[in-house]
DNA sequence: GCACCGGACGCACTTACGTCA
DNA sequence: CCTGACGTAAGTGCGTCCGGT
């Protein structure tokens, strides 16, 4: 299992960091530096949306049995802009026995465009590239295709690992933030109880208390909880 | 200097496939 | 064997940035 770095020894100085601020990481890459976040995420809207990662369809249609299998991605229709750059740029399709590969038999007929048939990593592949996103969690355009050559992939299957890679761990990110998130109110609403309970007391003597001793002190949950 | 355009990229969301219980 | 849940590779659409004109 991959080591997720997912960081929040900071009491949770991380959060809201990582909610929703997506892209725009991309042009330094592109430079061949590798310094992201350099520049302004885009308008960092808090879209907690906090989807699980399958609660999609299900439809299980059997896979590999006899029919026509294909050469992964690159059947798609016409509409893939960067894969057909990147195929003009002399990367070859070299996924096809993989893909026939973990399709058990291979028939490495190409395809009616109807079906995707899906490759899957191998060990050794997913270990790599598990490898490389820890050393940077983006590729600038050298290294992808380097990597890809060396995993015996098209670089836009390496762009795409690292694209769902760092989805994974976002949403993981997300995750522990709001577990932390929840844990935090718990405690405030268990400090708000506390607090409660005594402001009854407190009116409970109140003739005893002089008028106006505690009006100026309001209770600031954020600074003085232990929760946050 | 400014506006416009196209290319490249990353992200969110979604789909589809392989695997496993 | 069938089925549903789950993990994940891949497709799509959109926003952003940058270089060229």
């Amino acid at each position: 299992m991959a080591q997720e770095d997912v960081h929040l020894d900071d009491a949770g100085l991380a959060l809201g960091l990582s909610l929703g601020g997506g892209g725009g990481a991309s042009d330094a890459a592109r430079q061949g530096t590798c310094s992201r976040l350099s520049r302004e995420p885009r308008a960092l809207e808090p879209s907690l949306t906090l989807s699980m990662p399958d609660e999609a369809t299900a439809t299980g249609s059997g896979g590999c049995g006899g029919g026509p299998s294909h050469s992964v991605s690159s059947l798609s229709v016409a509409g893939v802009k960067r894969e057909r750059v990147e195929e003009a740029d002399g990367e070859r399709a070299s996924s096809t026995a993989a893909a026939a590969r973990a399709c058990g038999a291979g028939a490495e007929d190409d395809d009616d465009g109807s079906t995707r048939k899906k490759l899957r990593l191998t060990k050794e592949q997913s270990a790599l590239l598990e490898d490389r996103f820890k050393e940077h969690s983006t590729l600038n355009p050298k290294q992808k295709v380097a990597l890809a050559k060396q995993l015996n992939l098209r670089p836009r299957q390496v762009e795409v690992w690292f694209q769902n890679r760092r989805a994974r761990t976002k949403l993981k990110q997300t995750e522990v933030d709001c577990e932390f998130l929840k844990r935090c109110c718990e405690s405030l609403t268990e400090e708000n109880r506390r607090l409660q309970r005594e402001l009854q007391e407190l009116r409970s003597l109140k003739f005893a208390a002089p008028p106006a001793a505690a009006s100026h002190h309001f209770f600031n949950p954020f600074t003085h909880s232990a929760a946050c």
